[in-house]
DNA sequence: CGGAATGTTGATTATATTCAACTGTTGTGG
DNA sequence: CCACAACAGTTGAATATAATCAACATTCCG
């Protein structure tokens, strides 16, 4: 029953629940990280059990505070994580993209969302059900290996984040974030960027506000560092950049 | 040969080294979170692995940067795991105490140690080898599973803290701090607790410099909110002061 | 006791936010 | 296809928060 069908129309302002559809959450699924080298006899139950979820740009994936049914992990659209403060304000921990997920922490400790999940554009999902994974992770030894390494690998991760967000300025904050979107290009001289998310959004990401980051990048701009169009951003001095970052 | 013996005099400002110490190694490490339900005889490697470390007030113990020994499991003393700044700024991301460790996801990902470890006291600490414990988490599932929870846990802290550094304001993280201290006492309306450190670093662990430190401290107490006597802080009204923690 | 570390207090300053007004862009329905 | 509404981004002025600098007081240890 109910294809992936035409948009279903929920009557609040929100993410269009899927069906069970072991063929399409499985395909998303066995590319994940997560179950790198776990037995496919120990994966069967996980992708029986799992489904599909769309949500439209716009659309609340997950509340802080609320029970994740799963693990989420993305086919195709864009996410953010996000830490909301006062009115409107909020910190963008991450964006989460195709072939990735988020919740891993949460669900195996049967714990509330810490964040607000919010797409920025209209997206796929799989929800791999916690009951399945809580279960895996104490029957299947290369999960739970995958698991605390993923983890290790996040928590690593947050420490960094911590560091620049309460060690560095923002002119250093949003010039190290523009060298690490280069680091996944070419290493070219003068390279072109993309942003990932609107500048608001990504201005968030940088714990900063929409105002000072157009500020910014005006300042870089004069000096001749950078080259903004829209959101794409060509890097002219590439050194220069890195010294601004620190 | 070489005993713990009489505090050895190194020539740099730092920690005592300590000999293999089975004995006593093994029941600060018996005791770990990390190693609940995992088999004796999957534990005997581990702790036949381990050795001891002493560490003066002061001393480092370990540097950014550094390839960390193992995972460090503190018998005694106090440390705090800080991200240094520029010249003699730091954020202190916590202290570590009796039967508390730190390192597991730096260890367990072969990674540099993402902080500096320095002690607050003299301090006795297990060092539980880097190699044993990857072995053991590639063999014995109680202990992935461990990790797992372990790290899950840690991870959903480091997002409660970026949280609170990023959205509320330094008075906010100071009242919230201390009702966190009073948690863990008595529920009775009067109570005092007592700072786990000097308040220049629990200062640092707020995120905040000494001086402002010092003046919340003493708006609180104008406002009759608490009482500041050294490091024994009593709370005088609860309900106002989870009213400034928002 | 004496010196170093810790803590306090006031004045000044830097950094980024907030508020407000305006411009540009995008996507939708008539 | 255009008009328009909603959203995204820019810019300037005023403001808030906490840091920095500097001087002094206190406490802790050896």
């Amino acid at each position: 029953m109910l294809q992936q069908s035409t948009n279903g129309n929920n009557t609040a302002s929100n993410a269009d629940s899927g069906a069970r559809d072991p063929r399409l959450a499985g395909s998303v699924i066995a590319t994940l990280p997560l179950f790198r080298d776990v037995a496919r006899s120990s994966m069967a139950p996980v992708v029986a059990q799992a489904s599909v979820r769309y949500a439209r740009r716009g659309a609340t994936i997950a509340r802080k505070g609320e029970r994740l049914p799963g693990v989420l992990a993305f086919a195709y659209g864009l996410a953010k994580l996000a830490l909301p403060h006062n009115r409107g304000e909020e910190k963008v921990l991450r964006f989460v993209g195709a072939n990735e997920c988020f919740g891993e922490a949460a669900v195996l400790l049967d714990r509330p969302c810490p964040v607000e999940v919010v797409a920025l554009a209209d997206s796929m999902m799989a929800v791999i059900p916690a009951r399945a994974l809580q279960k895996l992770l104490g029957a299947d030894l290369a999960f739970a290996n995958n698991v605390a390494k993923i983890l290790a690998g996040g928590l690593l991760g947050l420490v960094e984040e911590l560091d620049v967000s309460t060690g560095r300025s923002s002119a250093q904050r949003l010039a190290g974030y523009l060298n690490s979107l280069a680091d996944s290009g070419d290493g070219a001289e003068p390279c072109a960027v993309v942003l990932p998310a609107t500048k608001t959004a990504v201005a968030a990401r940088l714990g900063i506000t929409k105002e000072t980051m157009s500020r910014l990048l005006r300042e870089m701009k004069d000096l001749g560092v950078i080259e903004v169009s829209r959101s794409r951003i060509t890097i002219l001095d590439r050194k220069r950049l890195a010294g601004i970052a620190g």
